[in-house]
RNA sequence: GGGUCUAUAGCUCAGUCGGUAGAGCUGCGGGCUUUUAACCCGUAGGUCGAGGGUUCGAGUCCCUCUGGACCCA
């Protein structure tokens, strides 16, 4: 092996003689090739006493370099007053200060006696410029390098001809060898195995990575709101013995010693209204949640949801605390991601610039009324679907299709007048939310308020008309984002609303809840009047990130197992 | 659950009427001291998702299956 220090710049062996161990078998022989390559780069370095997986980063080494690890955000920080009214960096005003940097090599380009490397790290990206006549015979230590590889590197501030500001190398250390290979420039587009390999998805989709660093701001900045009014966090039990808090199929599993059937929890909710009762006034979870149905492009199987429960609030103080979270929350985002968050603003089809207020019914008419439809018609819903065939005879030329076949369906399944209203809401008003309500070019946060009973069965009846219930929805560009009501705290009528939900079940109705003695007992020892609210976590990532597939802020979606 | 599209080199993609499997990048060898997807020369790399069928001949046409994407339920 060549001797340090020697004058030549030396060679290595071609590659093209090593073994090839591995390769040649299977349906990736090209890939492993590749491997086996970097494999005997790593070996090459371990040839000349030095760890290709090395983990003596930490501190300083006199025999590397005495100075401390810097980011590589600080180091352009520190340059801030160096750059020239173009936005280049300017040679002489930069200070002769050195820097030890740490981080993965994306570009390397070598121009013989000079060599250009790219480093990320967590906070950004900054070059390296390895020039032969400052490195000596360390600079045919590069031939080490592949793309991906994770290496440290110390040496002053600099600036290349074209203005970039870099970092003069006077010494580098392979940390860790990458041995498979990132994929190349052209891109990292397949959807599976993006979603399959999100660590490469992430390292090569510089945007992707920024929707999720986006994800803990928007967390983060959810915990502060609450936190600042007296909420307290805290963490309910995921697998529960009863189904109960949402109408949705669960995940069921077994616990082995007690030999008993637990389900994933499908909400929150029901725990979280017995610490209510506990004391605990104001009280929130961000919780996982479980629910067993398909997998779209808006549904994924686990999820987060934020669920918070205030004494003494009603459902109308909630909405005025939704806006404020909402905004508070995008607020944060802008001021912690300007650059991104411009981006997304521009991608936004919505604003939170207005919010409206829109009880069911008349939600219901006004849409009746902006498809031609009399208003009238909404009263003889309750008669059952027989109108139905003569609307969608009256509603096909007026553009703006309803879906009929469906709603008719959905009008047969229902058994009472609260369904019915609903069903009605469901497929004349909903789907044309973002399209009813804006302000200038961007739609408008609709609140859909009056609930009926029926399909709430967790919500408090109104003093003036029992057939509805303080609740509402949150639609942001069409799309449900908050579910919040007035809690139902009257034990007795709880019971029976549970009674009801058994029933249902027993008459074949698949997404309904389990009698939760316990929860009823609870109420028992009073519930001060409170009001709850509950928002999908990734559902607001989306929209705030302007991103159209769930998957696409969920680290990792659930899929199929990899075949071979 | 229904419909549409899709699967070719490590990555991104071509492949015409059914007639020898192609390019760029990556890799490897060489050149190059200011690149920004560097460039130039050379070279390697394939069970064309799996199985069946039609055909003298299938990446291409047909069927089944599998994975994935999108739209609808």
């Amino acid at each position: 092996m060549n001797e340090p220090g020697s004058a030549a710049s030396p060679k290595h062996e071609p590659l093209e003689n090593q073994p090839n161990t591995g390769a040649g078998r299977g349906a990736h022989a090209a890939e492993q090739e590749l491997i086996e390559v970097r494999k005997a780069k790593a070996a090459r370095v371990r040839a000349r006493g030095e760890n290709p997986f090395a983990n003596d980063v930490a501190g300083t080494s006199p025999g590397r370099s005495e100075l401390p690890l810097t980011a590589l955000a600080e180091v352009r920080e520190q340059f801030r007053g160096a750059r020239g009214d173009d936005g280049r960096y300017v040679s002489e005003r930069i200070e002769a200060q050195a820097f030890r940097v740490a981080g993965r090599i994306l570009f390397l380009r070598s121009f013989g006696g000079m060599t250009f490397v790219r480093l990320r790290d967590r906070t950004g990206e900054l070059q390296l410029v390895c020039e032969q006549a400052l490195l000596g015979s360390a600079f045919a230590r590069l031939e080490d390098l592949d793309l991906g590889d994770i290496v440290e590197a110390w040496g002053g501030g600099m600036a290349t001809k074209k203005g970039e500001l870099s970092i003069g190398v006077e010494g580098f250390r392979l940390l860790t060898k990458s041995y498979r290979p990132l994929p190349t420039k052209t891109s990292f587009t397949d959807v599976e195995a993006r979603y399959r390999q999100r660590y490469v998805d992430l390292v090569a989709n510089p945007h992707v990575a920024e929707v999720f660093r986006a994800r803990s701001v928007i967390t983060g900045a959810v915990r502060a709101f609450l936190d600042a009014q007296g909420f307290l966090e805290v963490e309910t039990p995921s697998m529960h013995t009863l189904i109960g808090g949402a109408a949705a199929r669960p995940f069921v599993t077994h616990h082995n010693t007690l030999d008993m059937q637990l389900f994933m929890r499908i909400a929150p909710e029901l725990y979280l209204k017995r610490l209510v009762v506990g004391g605990f006034e104001r009280v929130y979870e961000l919780a996982r949640c479980y629910r067993n149905e398909g997998v779209s492009t808006r549904h994924n199987p686990e999820f987060t949801m934020l669920e918070y429960y205030e004494a003494y609030a009603t459902h109308a103080t909630l909405m005025d605390k939704t806006e404020a979270l909402l905004r508070h929350v995008d607020e944060t985002l802008a001021a912690r991601m300007p650059g991104t968050h411009a981006l997304w603003m521009k991608e936004r089809q919505f604003s939170f610039e207005s919010f409206a207020r829109i009880p069911m019914k008349e939600a219901t008419s006004r849409a009746l009324a902006a498809s031609g439809l009399p208003s009238s018609l909404l009263d003889t819903v309750e008669a059952g679907d027989a109108p139905i065939k003569e609307w969608a005879r009256e509603s096909k030329s007026r553009g703006r299709e309803l879906d009929w076949a469906n709603f008719r369906n959905g009008m047969k399944k229902t058994s009472n007048p609260g369904e019915r209203m609903f069903c009605a809401y469901e497929y004349l008003a909903e789907p044309f939310l973002a399209r009813d309500y804006r302000v200038h070019d961007k739609s408008i946060p609709v609140f859909i308020t009056d609930y009926p009973a029926e399909i709430s069965p967790l919500a408090r009846r109104q003093d003036q008309d029992a057939s509805l219930v303080d609740r509402f929805e949150l639609f942001v560009h069409g799309q449900e984002l908050c579910n919040a009501f007035s809690e139902l705290n009257d034990p007795e009528d709880q019971a029976a609303r549970f009674r009801a939900q058994v029933d249902a079940k027993a008459r074949g109705a698949e997404e309904t809840m389990d009698f939760d003695h316990d929860y009823v007992r609870a109420l028992e020892h009073g519930m001060p009047p409170c009001a709850g609210f509950g928002m999908g976590m990734d559902r607001l990532v989306m929209m705030l990130t302007a991103t159209p597939t769930i998957r696409d802020v969920i680290l990792f979606p659930l899929l199929r197992p990899e075949s071979g």
